[in-house]
DNA sequence: CCGGATGTTCACCT
DNA sequence: GAGGTGAACATCCG
């Protein structure tokens, strides 16, 4: 899905262009849409009449809590976007046309005033749910502490990238940054994740704060520096390496076989 | 035509 | 129980 960038990019979207508009109604519904095939009536008693008082986020969750109490909560997939009003928020997606395309209108709120918001969704991996069990995710990757971090991944074996990926230990983390923070801190993504030093670790936790930092100021998931060379044949732009390519926590991993250790 | 893509979930192994 | 793999979901793109 869009990364946690993008979703705060969603999340900021909302903010300045989605509170204090009431819901007329919950105007399509595609219902493999609703997480756990939620009922859609018992959606539209809880959003029609109420307006958007607040728009938080957990890792790639988008929260929107309305003035009677209850909350929305978005999950955007792979190619999910946000729309208020016909106009989007400045992301862009890799893997998403940017063709406008009603039949992906998946969730579509009409506002009183007669403006929209709209989920678009080409490959429905997204997914809304009412009063999300906020629980159910771990510490937002922008709250992470060295500690945290340390707690994440202590005294475990399994690969040091599959516990970034972990939304339940840690929410917002996604390919990209994940690739691109263990680059940026000379990690290797198949290293037990228990077996960081404590300078590893203050790295680590130094560098994917810094990456999302960075994507967040640059527009999204997409502008890392690693980015461009994840392809075959491609090379560390650090060292010239070669860079490799597996599969580690099950999503597909580009690395530097010489500065990553 | 085929494979793979910023994700999550589930069944099935080891 | 932990963790891995592969499939499924659905569509576009090279």
């Amino acid at each position: 899905m869009p990364e946690l960038p993008e979703v705060e990019f969603y999340r900021r979207l909302v903010e300045s262009a989605g509170l204090g508009r009431r819901v007329a109604k919950v105007e399509a519904l595609d219902p493999r849409y609703l997480r756990g095939g939620g009922d859609a009536a018992e959606l539209s008693a809880a959003l029609e009449g109420s307006t958007f008082a607040r728009a938080r986020r957990i890792g790639k969750l988008a929260l929107l809590d309305t003035d009677r109490g209850h909350t929305l909560g978005l999950h955007f997939g792979m190619t999910g976007t946000l729309i208020i009003d016909e106009m989007s928020s400045v992301v862009s997606l890799m893997y998403s046309s940017p063709r406008l395309e009603p039949a992906w209108e998946r969730f579509v709120l009409r506002f009183v005033d007669g403006g929209r918001l709209v989920m678009r969704d080409p490959r429905r991996f997204g997914r809304i749910e009412l009063d999300p069990d906020e629980g159910r995710l771990g510490l937002d990757l922008l709250q992470l502490t060295p500690s945290a971090l340390a707690r994440v991944l202590a005294e475990s074996a399994a690969p040091l990238k599959a516990r970034l990926l972990d939304q339940a230990r840690l929410a917002g983390a996604g390919n990209l940054i994940a690739d691109e923070a263990l680059w940026r801190a000379g990690l290797d993504p198949a290293r037990p994740a228990g077996s960081l030093s404590p300078a590893e670790l203050r790295r680590l936790h130094r560098h994917l704060l810094a990456t999302t930092r960075d994507f967040l100021a640059n527009g999204g998931s997409h502008t890392g520096l690693l980015l461009p060379h994840r392809r075959r044949g491609g090379r560390c732009p650090r060292d010239g390496a070669v860079l490799q390519q597996r599969t580690v926590g099950g999503r597909t991993t580009w690395s530097c076989p010489l500065h990553q250790r």
